[in-house]
DNA sequence: ATTAAAAAATGATACATATCACATATTATG
DNA sequence: CATAATATGTGATATGTATCATTTTTTAAT
């Protein structure tokens, strides 16, 4: 679904967008179409030519490499932009974007985004403090999948999509088995293991998807950071 | 050792600094000053206040965590900043860095670099594309250290080394075994054994950490990435 | 040059985790 | 509701790489 919007009134602003004056406000409406996907929609895709900041209105989304060996190298919530990297300069896209749950995304032109980085310090200002912390997060990671053993990193993502995501400690996962292996960095058949084992000592209970977290400690403790 | 400098007849510029203007240069000069290090220096330290923006003006060194199990996140050469998310917002920083070559680096105070931010569209715009660069490069080292296996991160990282680093096939590793093995994340002896038997069927010559790239398209058959 | 200290090479073994095979749920579809 | 398709669980085994132990080489210090 595709409708025209009006950025004015919109209140889910990134702390970037909330330095944005009303006029440019107006220009970015006219300049920006809002897109809604559903769960398990491609919202852009690796390989792929690419016009557009993607704006993560409200939902949750993965990044990820394609292929039989796909890797998932993100989860990310809205309001934020994604893949600001993989498109202001080049054309290509560098990895895919997939909806985790329904999303509402904005897509706007590259060259009016680029205006408010030349017209709106403070939007420039923000912009760089936003893709600072996503490449310190993603330093974060990259220890956490070297430093820790599949346990260390399948408590780390348990705590992850707790904490950051849905910001309890009862809550569905986002991923099959298979795709947590993608996220971690091991296979399915690890991942239940693991999953198996947590619950029998009764630090998470687990059916399905359904996860509740009983002794978040004990998974801080299984990952070193 | 440190020293004055003026940076308007500097002509070792990022692409960021070729935008900042000859005031703009002046004002860079008064708030600014270079250090010289030698090559095992320690430029900044994980876990220290951090009060500058680091600019590598030249040489090469590699950005890494403390601690038995350090781990380096990346091999920078000059010229560019060094280190922006680490210190742009927080005050501390996230991981260290060391001199592999000497180098000569520019603190400059975070409050003139941020007014240049303000000041300048241009500027601040590269430092955006700078800092989507970076998080680009960071994506791809952790494809490559996940999808490949030891033989793959190794011929990654050798390659890395002569294409980005040396531009030669003939050069001397700026890391011994066991920093290697913190890069690739694998131990000193894997990347023994794995160089032995590189060296071995003529891909490589290396004699310590003297190496020449022999078969460069059989190392880029190794790693997927 | 001689000795000490550090780095690198190399063999033997241990272990975490991938892979394979198959059973059992769970979800989708006519 | 039945049947197929897909996802998940679990045991047995294979394998890459870490760990440990020891030797050899290189580098630094007196």
């Amino acid at each position: 679904m595709t409708s025209n919007i009006n950025c004015n009134t919109c209140i889910i602003k990134s702390s970037a967008a909330k330095a944005l004056n009303s006029e440019q406000l107006n220009a970015l409406g006219k300049n920006c179409v809002q897109i809604d996907f559903k769960k398990g929609d491609v919202i852009f895709k690796e390989g792929t030519f690419s016009v557009n900041i993607t704006y993560l209105r409200e939902g949750i989304v993965k990044l990820h490499t394609e292929g039989k060996t796909s890797q998932i190298l993100k989860i990310a919530k809205g309001p934020r932009y994604l893949g600001i990297p993989t498109t202001i300069e080049e054309k290509i896209n560098h990895y895919s974007a997939t909806a985790l749950e329904d999303c509402h995304i904005c897509f706007i032109h590259t060259n009016i985004f680029k205006s408010f980085i030349e017209e709106n310090k403070k939007f420039a200002y923000e912009i760089i403090v936003e893709l600072c912390n996503s490449e310190l997060e993603l330093f974060q990671k990259c220890v956490s999948r070297t430093k820790n053993n599949v346990y260390g990193r399948l408590s780390h993502a348990l705590l992850f999509f707790s904490e950051k995501i849905y910001e309890t400690d009862n809550f569905n996962l986002p991923l099959s088995r298979e795709e947590l292996g993608n996220f971690i960095n091991t296979t399915r058949e690890s991942v239940s293991r693991v999953l198996a084992e947590l619950d029998s000592k009764k630090v998470i209970q687990i059916k399905g998807r359904q996860l509740k977290i009983l002794k978040p400690e004990a998974l801080k403790e299984l990952s070193v950071i």
